[in-house]
DNA sequence: AAAATTGTTATTGTTGACAATTACAATGAG
DNA sequence: CTCATTGTAATTGTCAACAATAACAATTTT
């Protein structure tokens, strides 16, 4: 009999990646706002790293729209406005999240329903702490789990770039959105949720487009 | 008086992005097929120039779906089904393109008018010549000019990898769009004009809508 | 001979040094 | 003093060498 024993290697994901992600995570949580400078050589003395997979990682994320590079010159964090928001990416959610949920509607089961309420009362919990961190973080889920169900990781991929980019809105103006009451909230996804259940499109679409996270 | 003589200083692109350009052409234009390896190295010693700026250009190809990298392993040119342009990228680009005519239908004057019907006459003179890439390139660019019109950098570079990838596939897939006859692609970019003169976007959807490029 | 192991090679991932560009300060001319 | 010019510093863009990884061939074990 052999040992139970087993080394656990942590298999590394590249440099460029998890540089990626803990900008982007910077970025959206709002620990770096829009505006602020991000310079090449601070990055790699801070992360330990050298500048190759860091400036691979701000091409990437400049392409996302969280931040904006001047050729030569600077790479800052993006200002994303009201504006932007309003007209070009809700409507730009909307219209990826109405393709999304049409497509997945046959499929969609009891087992999908479970877990969209799974999360719908992580949100509500989360609400009560007035974490908004976490209520951030489950709002996000509950959309994220009906676009990751299509399986297309192009649509997933555009679908992710166009919500960071609302979230980091949202984060960076909290106080514009003075939501110290968040029983809206809770009652637009629950709405949405009890909507998607029916399977029927001519339902889940205005609540959907009423829908402003 | 000064002279008149200005020595014309041709200001380069950076290299990266003249790299993207050059594989994102040969990648629409046909030249290099799905499925087929591009090695940083070979790219690096034909172009002359290092592997930096390479792997960037390669890199910003693969969020737009045209390559396909795998860690560690190599980057292939993708491949783009029948079936993700009908059910994912068209929807898509009618979504996309959607929101941008609604968006610039007030702006909408005569001018713009004689822009679009001189960009058809040009179609209609590639396709009497049969001239497949100038067909490509004239139908893209009807519907470049209205995306173009928002200016919306974000929505622009969106539309632009979507349709890239819709015209990867067309122009790789000629043999299945048998196209000897143009008559019908003159037809609905002629109809789809005359909806738009009208401004009124109950007409102008549903043309849209049935407009398969 | 089949399966597991080891070594080899091709290729991508990462690094630190160098070149090019831009902004800004210092200098000089009107 | 104001404007143009030149030099300098800070930063990004590019390069060539090195490290890490994964596929495959060679070897050993059963």
């Amino acid at each position: 009999m052999s040992s139970e024993f087993r080394f656990s290697i942590k298999k590394t994901d590249t440099l460029r990646n998890q540089i990626y992600q803990d900008i982007k995570d910077a970025v959206i949580s709002g620990k770096l706002k829009p505006g602020q400078r991000l310079r090449e050589q601070d990055l790699s003395r801070d992360m330990g790293v050298s500048r190759g997979p860091i400036r691979e990682a701000i091409l990437l994320l400049e392409r996302e729209g969280l931040l904006v590079t001047q050729t030569h010159r600077e790479t800052t964090v993006a200002h994303v406005e009201k504006v932007e928001v309003d007209q070009l990416l809700n409507p730009l959610r909307v219209l990826l999240e109405s393709y999304c949920i049409q497509t997945i509607l046959p499929r969609l089961n009891e087992a999908h329903f479970s877990d969209l309420d799974n999360i719908l009362n992580e949100l509500i919990e989360a609400c009560k702490n007035s974490d908004l961190s976490a209520i951030v973080k489950k709002d996000l889920q509950i959309h994220e789990y009906l676009v990751a169900l299509t399986e297309e990781p192009y649509l997933i991929s555009l679908w992710s770039g166009v919500s960071s980019r609302i979230v980091f809105h949202f984060i960076n103006n909290s106080h514009v959105h003075q939501q110290n009451d968040f029983s809206q909230l809770i009652d637009e996804h629950r709405e949405l949720l009890d909507a998607i259940k029916t399977k029927d499109w001519a339902i889940i679409e205005p609540v959907l487009r009423r829908h402003i996270y």
